[in-house]
DNA sequence: CTAACGTTTGTCCAATCGGTCAAAATTTGC
DNA sequence: GCAAATTTTGACCGATTGGACAAACGTTAG
């Protein structure tokens, strides 16, 4: 018997088949959530029985928390890129184009943290108070530096960053309205081009030092 | 035996306790998702037995459906208000307080929404391209008057209306999120307000017309 | 009072769910 | 090539779920 989950995997194969499995699993939550995705439909969209997948992961549960505990890093990146270094419009126009950047090529990923946040985090609302508060408290100090020397209008700016996450996050999580919305000729792939001029207009004028 | 759901109730009774059913299917249904709540939690919230509960309703889906269908119409309301007459700016702001009010006193109906479109939409898909659709149509229209005769800046209204529709409902639908970040000082009752001045403040000078 | 109608409940059922287990199949180390 | 370790599977289990149903309960009109 190994130890399975306890610690690190030892084998390559074991290294692969977690992976395909959590390959799945965001693919089968994000599109169900935790409570509307079954152990089953994971295994099937793997490519393997249930007892087999069951044999990686000790259960439903730690797949999610593994697949949610992985991905946080990969989702806050953008906002830790935000840096002091530069021109703050340009470090705010880069920040909402590497989101909405997210949120058309791994919305998958944006549902995921969506249902989790809609359902109250239940299993992630630690994070938020700790690691995310404290990232968002030093961006906020960032932007409030911009703020004192007159490079941008004076604000809220936990909002902005709120407003930010909202708007380019809302392109993943209600794609279907969207698209539902635009039509068949405007909601095509052009949409996100749109979308980035759009938001870049509305943020830049929006913050805009005022003389 | 009555016809039940099939045409409208008839007795006093039937009427109260299919709003008493709808209450509890909404706190239910916004808290946990569709398939995350059983109909034992609705029954129990509603203070009845399920066979009773299932002597008012089809079944499951059809509080959700009955649920849904009665609730589009409050939740497009401030959009409908949106008009012709007055100042175009006057109208976004208040549009825009107004769907930051609802997000505030009607979170519930936000959640229930957004856990719908979020796993695709399975059961509202037609009402969003029918109804949503050509109403977003209609206003774009206003809009598009709006920015000919220069009283607000040339730009999407498709992507204006995104923009007003995701920033409002951040506030209901991520919630715990938003007071997470916040903390306790700052995560109360006034973060309404302060999102509120933020958001006219972002909208108004990000569409401000240009000279 | 009582018969008819509307309402409520206890009990039950089939389907689905997450998870277990021992045995079979396969891979790996020597 | 072979024994040990790892991987895969079929069969199964208890719990939960949505829903059915007939019997009991209440209510009201005559």
């Amino acid at each position: 018997m190994t130890q399975k989950t306890a610690s690190r995997p030892r084998t390559r194969i074991q290294q692969e088949k977690r992976e395909l499995i959590l390959e799945a699993a965001l693919e089968v939550f994000s599109a169900h959530g935790f409570r509307g995705s079954t152990v089953d439909q994971i295994a099937v969209a793997a490519g393997m029985s249930k007892p087999n997948l069951l044999y990686y992961f000790k259960g439903k549960e730690d797949i999610h928390a593994t697949l949610m505990q992985r991905l946080l890093d990969t989702w806050l990146a953008p906002l830790r890129e935000l840096d002091d270094i530069g021109d703050p419009m340009t470090e705010l126009r880069g920040y909402i184009r590497r989101k909405l950047e997210m949120a058309r090529d791994y919305p998958r990923e944006s549902r995921l943290f969506a249902n989790e946040i809609l359902q109250g985090a239940p299993r992630i609302l630690p994070l938020l108070q700790g690691e995310l508060k404290r990232l968002v408290d030093d961006k906020v100090e960032v932007m409030r530096g911009w703020m004192r020397s007159g490079r941008i209008a004076r604000t809220d700016p936990w909002h902005l960053i709120f407003a930010i996450w909202a708007t380019t996050q809302h392109y993943a999580d209600f794609d279907v309205q969207v698209r539902a919305v635009l039509g068949p000729d405007r909601g095509g792939e052009g949409r996100f081009e749109d979308a980035a001029r759009f938001l870049e207009t509305l943020f830049v004028e929006g913050l805009r030092p005022k003389a």
